[in-house]
DNA sequence: GCAATAATGATGAAGGACCC
DNA sequence: GGGTCCTTCATCATTATTGC
């Protein structure tokens, strides 16, 4: 019979997951040799290796594998068990597992932090990724739910918009458009272009925009997230299409700009998403009243 | 840079001795 | 018999160091 430790199991699950011994000590807030000494003891159990290296790598084996797979389900299980104790006593208390968008970060923190005054006995569980990320954590039911800005087309999902999201063409103050009244976007093309990696969602809706309007632009650049576009447009190597949650600090101080092209700015939603049947936590049905009910208090922007 | 190993310290459970 | 204190041991962590 294996005598497996929830630490071990604990710690298996993250050094899978991080594909690092040395990043899962970061995570668990231990010493890499603590996490190695437990990988090691639990192999010993399992009397296979979970593990093998290929250079400086590391990937699970088979049975790492059906660890893995194991492991999760039970640390899951566990954070169910503890939602389900924390109802039972009717207390918000205990882990919110969120995914969410990156361009989220904007506003998400400042949310959070006016719920966590009113529940500081939550654990909030948070995963910032890319769209394509967030889609594929939504349908593998990973997340109590995810926040995203451009929700699949999915009859199996039930979604909350909760905050709109502005997207507008962000250049740097000193751009030759910037006092420009009214730009078109044949005009707009001839510009040089910052734009996200595809599977992020401002990039989805930039495209779907260009597509109906049968303008193609060329783009200069691509960067992998919002705030090395906002660095790039401000130093002047381009124009882009950002959340105006994004720039809001930027504009105040006058670092940067929303022209004023046709079509623009974009108004979207933002959303709460979780698979249909899924049954919220107290904690999780909690956060999510919460910002459906004080976000649009808590969060302003400029929208002109 | 990262994982493994060795030496060492902290902590908690178990068991025995002692006292009331 | 029950409660308290002390010792022992196992476990898990750390730092320092080594090897790839």
């Amino acid at each position: 019979m294996m005598h497996l430790t929830f630490q071990q199991l604990k710690l298996f699950e993250s050094v899978s997951r991080l594909g690092s011994y040395t990043r899962a000590a970061e995570e668990l807030f231990l010493t890499q040799p603590a996490v190695s000494i437990q990988i090691k003891r639990l192999e010993e159990q399992t009397g296979l290796p979970l593990f093998e290296k290929v250079g400086k790598k590391i990937f699970l084996t088979a049975a790492g594998k059906a660890m893995y797979e194991a492991s999760s389900d039970i640390l899951n299980r566990v954070d169910s068990l503890k939602n389900s104790i924390e109802e039972l006593k009717g207390e918000v208390k205990g882990p919110l597992h969120l995914s969410v968008v990156t361009t989220a970060k904007y506003f998400l923190p400042n949310l959070l932090g006016t719920f966590l005054q009113k529940y500081p006995d939550v654990e909030p569980k948070l995963k910032f990724t890319n769209r394509a990320r967030v889609i594929e954590r939504l349908m593998n039911n990973d997340d109590d739910f995810v926040i995203m800005g451009q929700v699949p087309k999915d009859d199996n999902l039930e979604t909350y918009p909760f905050l709109n999201n502005i997207l507008g063409i962000v250049a740097s103050a000193g751009h030759p458009l910037a006092n420009k009244k009214h730009i078109t976007l044949k005009e707009l093309a001839r510009q040089r272009f910052l734009i996200r990696e595809s599977g992020s969602g401002t990039r989805y809706v930039f495209d779907n925009l260009l597509k109906e309007h049968g303008v193609e632009i060329e783009p200069y650049m691509e960067l992998g997230s919002s705030e090395a576009i906002k660095q790039a447009v401000m130093a002047g190597l381009g124009i882009a299409v950002l959340s105006l949650h994004s720039v809001q600090l930027e504009r105040e101080v006058n670092k940067l700009t929303v022209l004023n092209v046709e079509g623009f700015p974009l108004k979207r939603r933002w959303y709460a998403v979780h698979l249909k049947g899924r049954k919220l936590s107290l904690v999780a049905r909690t956060f999510l009243e919460y910002i459906l009910e004080e976000s649009h208090k808590i969060i302003k922007v400029k929208f002109d």
